[in-house]
DNA sequence: CGTTTGCTTGAATTCTGTCAAAGCAGGTGG
DNA sequence: CCACCTGCTTTGACAGAATTCAAGCAAACG
């Protein structure tokens, strides 16, 4: 059940039994089939969630209705709006499943208790925290100085996993694009070789 | 020389007299002249630079020698390439002061013994990190779901202080436009009162 | 088998960038 | 005190990029 998690954790340093047995004692899992939301616009977010399997976005609903994709999350990706889980206000993001999923879920509460209790996970988490900042000053960097076509292409040579299982017009409003331009893109990618 | 710095903790929490020479012992201040650099490109990121007074831009320089301003600091807030700073890599930021400055350096070693040794520093770190994360997630998000024109009203009504204190041409590359688009959504907004 | 969902294409329109030039301070040196 | 920089902003004309709206096509699904 927490296979990958656990993994990833003991990846850092090796976790003890005791360590173990109180992670397992606080976290709790969720299946999500396709579709399913983990979060809606106005909840309060309970919960960081790590992806064993499956995937997720986050987006938001702009004033005319459209979707805006923030992010996506894969196996061994966690998922939540920090902001909310944080704070305790009440969400501006949808979460929902992409494919059917299966999550660990760590609570607000749990969050606490292991911070406190398990340094290993204090260190992961950290280090998750550091990394989803700094992916997010480099995509805002890709945002004002490169064209759509590069972010594109960087899109491809970075996420290639993200590119195959989600669909394109997904793609193209985690880009700020539409559907049209970003099959437009493709086409002239396409032509070039 | 501290002031300001010290009053923010102590907002959080009030400090004790050991607390504050603890802090001021691994502390150190620095002025800067306008247009001088704390930090340049290939540099490491020595410090986390909290701003007493004063105002400072990061930004980087783009294959074709363009400007990307990432981040303006004025009073009160922290400036600092954090990827660098935390993971001992070359940062490719400059940062540089736009008005004289006054700040005060928290070295990676003081860092790392303030978090250690003084809870308050801890929680605002802590706090500020997070404050940072959501800041660039909801400018992300402006920059995917809103048109030049409604980021600019927003940036007056968010941060009137840099819109006036900062050039437009700087404005204008923070927003990720050209200087003459800026101009032109300027005296639209104009004309349309 | 019909419906839905996603992708592509075309034409018209709007927005933004580029290049070049002119206007407008504030500051400096003569 | 004035003339002249210099840094910054504005304007115009044009080219290029992205959006919008509309239509068509293919694969997936119940």
């Amino acid at each position: 059940m927490y296979d990958l998690f656990f993994r990833k954790l003991n990846e850092l340093e090796p976790l003890s039994d005791k360590e173990l047995d109180l992670m397992s004692s606080f976290l709790t899992t969720k299946k999500l089939r396709r579709k399913q939301y983990l979060l809606q616009e106005g909840d309060i977010c309970k919960y960081l969630a790590f992806v064993e399997s499956g995937a997720l976005k986050s987006y938001s609903i702009d004033a005319k209705g459209a979707e805006h994709i923030l992010q996506f999350a894969l196996e061994g990706w966690i998922i939540s709006d920090l902001y909310s889980f944080l704070t305790g206000e009440q969400s501006s993001y949808h979460i929902q499943a992409l494919e059917d999923c299966q999550l660990v879920l760590i609570s607000q509460q749990a969050h606490e208790e292991l911070l406190q209790q398990v340094p290993t996970y204090e260190t992961y988490i950290r280090l998750q925290i550091t990394n989803a900042y700094i992916a997010l000053q480099r995509r805002l960097h890709f945002v004002q100085s490169l064209t759509a076509e590069e972010r594109y292409k960087n899109l491809l040579a970075l996420q290639p996993g993200i590119v195959q299982r989600v669909p394109q017009h997904m793609i193209a409003s985690y880009m700020g694009l539409t559907p049209e331009t970003l099959s437009r893109i493709r086409r002239k990618i396409a032509d070039q070789q």
